[in-house]
DNA sequence: GTCTATAGCCGGATAGAC
DNA sequence: GTCTATCCGGCTATAGAC
């Protein structure tokens, strides 16, 4: 592995700020002295503070890809990947508790901004989307797949946001049992409709 | 009714630029424009644009007790008392799709700004939970009422969500009748768990 | 490729006339 | 109670030396 270039840093760093503090809130001083560069080199790598955030939703885009192929691979069944994709929120319950879901956050920041790059950062909650009707399809839900694939997108949306709000972390691990619960559901009942 | 006073004009205009633009994006310059005064007379109003953002989550919950209320007059049972909450989300869906749930993003924001108003903010939710709770108590599910409010609570957070990336409102209206099938579901079971 | 210096603008906040 | 004028600081972005 070669050393990261300064882009890639700026990047990387960019991409924390963003999360942790928003698009908007962080500034060009931020990141640089995140980076440890000065303010004006900058430019030599990105023209505005939205080429930026193109770059950062690229790079996340890319990490959710790997991570869902290392699931894909990881994994024995449709089952046991979606149970990875839910137990994302136990594993990151510290940060989500702070800053919520990094998707999440970043569309509906974006959505107020009005801000072109909206739906670049949509495409990374289409990626969860059609991985998880991919897996969802494998387990017999053929025709419904795609719906319940945005049931369990929205469901786990909805814990972050108030796992955000109420610093609750029993709320998170109660939500999560209920969906697991909901998950070993799925493929059993002669209709399994979205609750 | 008397006339309302500059210092109501204030709040009413930033509640909505608030919701539209989200907390930081909004500037003074803003909201003087959109009441029609100066930026200067501002500040005999308000010391701070915190002061600001505190009378306008006040005036938020009081909206949202006053909203409560009449649900709570307005309908005979605590199920046609609960459908009033869901269908928020329909009566609401145009301006979801553009700004999300007004209480979710400004949590969300303020988590992000690490601001101190953020507690206040979550107030808010605090009204709907322990509301849903008293009429999911009156449903029959006494000990679990709590749980099953802020269930109810995270997913129509998490429709709102994805409904503010996605704009599709076909999605809304799968999960609204999701909703409504969970609800129809709740007192009946010998163990009616989170799903 | 990285730096310093700085332009130009807009943010929140203040002072004081009317 | 409302206005104009203004301060100060931080912001994005640029210019140009090294």
């Amino acid at each position: 592995m070669p050393a990261p270039s300064t882009r890639d840093l700026i990047v990387k760093e960019a991409d924390v700020l963003f999360y942790q503090s928003g698009f908007e809130a962080t500034s060009f001083a931020d990141i640089a002295a995140a980076v440890g560069i000065s303010r004006g080199n900058f430019y030599h790598h990105f023209k505005t503070k939205d080429d930026i955030l193109d770059a950062v939703i690229a790079h996340r885009m890319e990490r959710t890809r790997a991570m869902l192929d290392r699931w894909q691979t990881e994994n024995e069944g449709p089952r046991e990947r979606i149970l990875s994709f839910i137990h994302m929120l136990i594993a990151n319950r510290s940060q989500i508790m702070n800053f919520g879901c990094p998707v999440g956050t970043l569309c509906s920041e974006l959505a107020k901004l009005d801000h072109a790059a909206q739906v670049h950062a949509t495409g990374i909650f289409g990626l969860f989307r059609d991985w998880l009707a991919v897996q969802i399809r494998a387990l017999g839900a053929v025709d419904r797949a795609e719906v319940l694939a945005l049931h369990l997108l929205a469901w786990s949306q909805g814990v972050a946001v108030l796992a955000t709000a109420f610093k609750d972390e029993a709320f998170i691990c109660n939500e999560v049992a209920g969906i697991e619960h909901w998950l070993e559901s799925l493929p059993e009942g002669p209709r399994n409709s979205s609750n």
